[in-house]
RNA sequence: UGGGGUAUAGUGUAACGGUAGCACGACUGACUCUGAAUCAGUUAGUUGGGGUUCAAAUCCCUGUACCCCAACCA
């Protein structure tokens, strides 16, 4: 019995896969399973379409269906192709494949005006002549009903003389919209006769001038998930009450009539996804573009150094529900370092350096040590790292009185160099100020390659690079973008910008790696050893090395030195 | 005349009338040529109140809280 639990805590489906499964069981859609992600392209996608995509295309992979990408283009006020484009690149690289089916909703505006006028012959849609205005007043309240517009029995003859006026572009924007005849007095305000078409002379990112009537939303979802013989239509929460309207639309023509299925949109802490507040970040300067790596967009994490391997299984993780939650940022941390710590070649870099003097090292020796370079991946192989008399190492790695539980290099103390020697801390060198600026270090010849023959321990390991051999770096850390946990979460009379982290990028300019990397391509995924995981930027050259900190590792020294101050 | 949804450890989820489990986080410890990783352990939960039942997170009744809806946006 534990064993059958565990199986099905292991085969355990969402509420929506319970769906699909339920449905292929009792053959609803002829053992069909075909999804969609329908994305606007008005902006960059996020984190949270990142979750929509996985469940779209994760649902078909799984159940041996298909998956659409489709485009709804529905209002060319906001649409662009640069946001088409940027989408393509990013379901693509989150390693999704919709093969021939790309779609767009404009492609189907003659289909769906033929369907306007099947409904307006029907006696099921009207013109109406209401201003925005009116139209507002006449919808009623939440509790109130609403009244029938003046313009609702006019004949279908009229109508359809009207709505082709409309099509052929006799009315200026806003005199004139269509709209179903459903029920003004529905408790359910989407119902109170919601507009179909309205009038918009804007030129459209693919159809140009062809069109100067638009479909809604609403009119238009159902269709083209009708068109495409979409099975299971899954969207976000907010569409629940918009399902009797899409359901009452595909009942009124009559045609084949997929199932829509709401969950819950993805919450993360220290961030947010809302398009109009993410592109104000962008408009207000506050992060330098869409794929600035602070931001949640795919491009900015991509740009981060986060694997679409890594946001996938993130995406499993989170599962899918009907309630709002707000996941840990740490829960997506924790599955990046997962799969950048097996994947990850390891290399070593000084973000801070701090010269250190090999005294009895001879001069003009060179040593060509050999690293290991994924002790995660015995296949990734091992590397050569060269050795010289001048050194860096981390400022941080050492201390002059070294507080309790300081492991690192301290005067007389004795520390190995990774991969290479131990050492021993003679002398501190210090300018006029005080500030320490060069180590005098002996090393001991017998422990090349970092073990002693006499078996003697040092309690810490410390990565460097070789003067001489080093390539300069910029490196460019990053924090959260936001100082709360709820960006919104700011007092009254202030937005989200409040609450900006003023610290959420820091750049370090005279950074030193090992020169094994002289070669790295923009995206690179790379650990510096005891420091994080980095990625190579698109600013980088050749000439100038240009990273990302992607994130960092565990840094159980980093919580002591908290505790200590604490005290 | 308001309607539609939803509530399980700090967080995210599972348990489909039958032992409240998993993951993240936090905290111990072991191990370690990354204070990483790994391993072992600790921590902590069913929205309140009634009822049905041998047995309720689950079914019923009744409160409470939160989310969504009154764009010619999606």
């Amino acid at each position: 019995m534990t064993e059958t639990n565990e199986q099905n805590n292991e085969q355990r489906l969402d509420f929506i896969r319970q769906i699909v499964a339920d449905d292929l069981e009792k053959g609803t859609w002829d053992g069909r399973v075909h999804t969609r992600f329908p994305p606007e392209p008005n902006g960059y996608l996020h984190i949270g379409h990142a979750k929509s995509i996985c469940l779209n295309f994760g649902i078909a992979s799984e159940f041996g269906g298909k998956c659409n990408l489709r485009f709804d283009d529905t209002n060319p006020c906001k649409e662009e192709q640069e946001y088409v484009d940027s989408i393509i690149e990013d379901v693509k690289w989150l390693g999704w494949d919709w093969e021939d089916r790309l779609y767009f909703a404009s492609d189907y505006f003659q289909q769906m005006y033929d369907w306007a006028v099947e409904l307006i012959k029907k006696g099921a849609a009207y013109v109406c002549d209401l201003t925005a205005e009116e139209m507002r007043e006449y919808r009623g309240t939440l509790t109130e009903p609403g009244k029938n517009s003046p313009y609702r029995d006019r004949s279908a003859e009229e109508n359809l003389d009207l709505f082709t006026r409309m099509k052929n572009g006799e009315f200026p924007d806003g005199s004139k919209t269509l709209k179903a005849k459903i029920d003004m007095a529905s408790p359910n305000v989407n119902l109170r006769d919601p507009v179909m078409y309205r009038i918009l002379h804007a030129a459209h990112h693919r159809t140009g001038d062809a069109w100067c009537i638009y479909p809604m939303y609403d009119w238009a979802h159902g269709l083209e998930d009708s068109v495409e013989g979409i099975t299971h239509s899954i969207c976000t929460l907010e569409f629940e009450n918009h399902r009797p309207l899409y359901d009452w639309f595909l009942d009124a023509l009559e045609i084949y009539h997929p199932r829509q299925s709401e969950f819950a949109r993805l919450n993360l802490t220290y961030t947010m996804m809302s398009k109009r507040k993410l592109l104000q970040l962008v408009k207000d300067g506050h992060v330098n573009g869409w794929d600035d790596p602070r931001m949640p967009t795919l491009s900015g994490l991509r740009r981060r150094g986060f694997s679409p391997e890594s946001i996938r299984t993130f995406c499993k993780t989170i599962g899918v529900n009907k309630f709002n939650s707000t996941v840990d940022y740490a829960l997506l941390e924790h599955c990046l370092r997962q799969h950048l710590n097996a994947t990850s070649p390891r290399v070593m870099a000084v973000l801070n350096p701090l010269k250190v003097v090999i005294t009895n090292y001879p001069d003009g020796q060179a040593d060509d040590l050999d690293a290991v370079n994924n002790p995660e991946d015995v296949s990734a192989g091992t590397r050569k790292v060269p050795f010289g008399k001048v050194l860096y190492i981390e400022q941080e790695d050492f201390m002059e009185e070294p507080p309790k539980k300081f492991f690192r290099l301290a005067p007389g103390r004795e520390v190995r160099l990774r991969y290479a020697f131990f050492i021993t801390c003679n002398e501190v060198i210090k300018d006029e100020a005080g500030n320490i600026v060069e180590l005098h270090c002996t090393y001991d010849p017998e422990t090349r390659g970092g073990d002693a023959p006499d078996g003697r321990k040092v309690k810490a390991t410390l990565h460097w690079v070789s003067a001489e051999h080093a390539l300069n770096a910029e490196v460019r850390l990053y924090d959260h973008l936001f100082t709360k946990e709820n960006p919104d979460d700011v007092p009254e009379g202030q937005d989200f910008a409040a609450n900006t982290n003023p610290d959420s990028l820091k750049v370090l300019e005279n950074c030193k790696i090992e020169p094994s990397v002289k070669d790295t391509k923009p995206l690179d995924r790379l650990q510096f050893e005891r420091l994080g995981y980095f990625c190579t930027d698109k600013d980088s050259t050749p000439e100038k090395l240009v990273f990302n900190k992607t994130v960092g590792l565990k840094d159980t020294w980093a919580k002591i030195q908290k505790q200590q101050k604490k005290k």
